[in-house]
DNA sequence: CGGCTTTGACCAGCGC
DNA sequence: GCGCTGGTCAAAGCCG
């Protein structure tokens, strides 16, 4: 937990979105590739990683707290794992690397809430903060900006939803993370040259966006944000895994 | 034709 | 009250 870097203490730059920030405790160690380049599953590569918050989908975190890649978890380390692991080690893998949804992350929420209130100074204009506290889901968000009728009459405190951000070393601006997300949004970004562009998790039930942008200090490097967490399992891990998962159900019987 | 991206417009919140 | 900024919507266009 000490080696994650908290992003808020770190940069200054104004661009970036800031946001609370809460410790996740680390994950179950995973076999990982080394640390100096991953190769996603759509075939780019990325250089290594400096993680500052765990994603929703941070089932590739290595035990010193980095990640060598988003989806290496579904690619790399389950079939690394596979000949030395029980049964029980997979029902905990999947438990892991599902995240459906991580119980964790869920009793962290109040310390997150806790940490908006310390970080709202420091927002650019709050709209972060404002956004997670007008007391209306998403779907009341999208009434109000249509500034129609069923306007909410006040303004109530909304839950607070786990964020995540991390930084990756990397060309392409978006990251294969295993799940799927549609466009729905890109900004120019105050003192920024590159533009924040915002995404919806394409799943019917979920509602998980995530925001991409470039830093402005260093441009080759992305910073990713999650917000919320994926109430469904991970396509892409659930394609990896159903075969080995079949192979596991069959061994089991002897 | 369905799903996705692009992009201009709109709205809320904040500071002055 | 006004201007600025971030977040979102939705129409239009693109693509497989």
């Amino acid at each position: 937990m000490e080696n994650l870097q908290l992003q808020g203490d770190d940069h200054d730059d104004e661009a970036l979105p800031h946001f609370p920030y809460f410790a996740v405790p680390s994950p179950p160690p995973l076999a990982v590739a080394p640390a100096a380049s991953a190769t996603t599953s759509d075939g780019h590569q990325h250089g290594p990683l400096e993680v500052l918050e765990q994603p929703p989908c941070s089932n590739n975190l290595h035990p010193d707290g980095l990640v060598d890649g988003p989806q290496l978890a579904a690619t790399t380390a389950v079939p690394m794992m596979l000949p030395a692991m029980t049964s029980l080690d997979w029902q905990s893998l999947l438990q892991t690397c599902l995240q459906v949804p991580p119980p964790v992350l869920e009793q962290q929420q109040p310390a997150a809430a806790a940490q908006a209130d310390q970080y709202s100074g420091e927002n650019d204009h709050g709209d972060l903060q404002a956004a997670e506290s007008s007391g209306a889901g998403n779907k009341e968000k999208q009434v109000m900006a249509k500034g129609g009728a069923g306007r909410p009459s006040g303004t109530k405190k909304k839950a607070s939803r786990p964020r995540f951000a991390f930084q990756t070393r990397s060309d392409n601006d978006i990251l294969d993370d295993g799940y799927r997300w549609r466009k729905y949004g890109q900004k120019a970004v105050k003192n920024s040259k590159h533009p924040r562009s915002y995404y919806r998790c394409t799943h019917h039930t979920c509602n998980v966006k995530k925001q991409v942008q470039r830093l402005a200090k260093d441009t080759s490097i992305v910073v990713t944000t999650y917000e919320g967490v994926h109430n469904h399992p991970c396509e892409k891990l659930m394609e990896a895994l159903t075969p080995i998962l079949k192979q596991l159900q069959f061994l089991s019987q002897f």
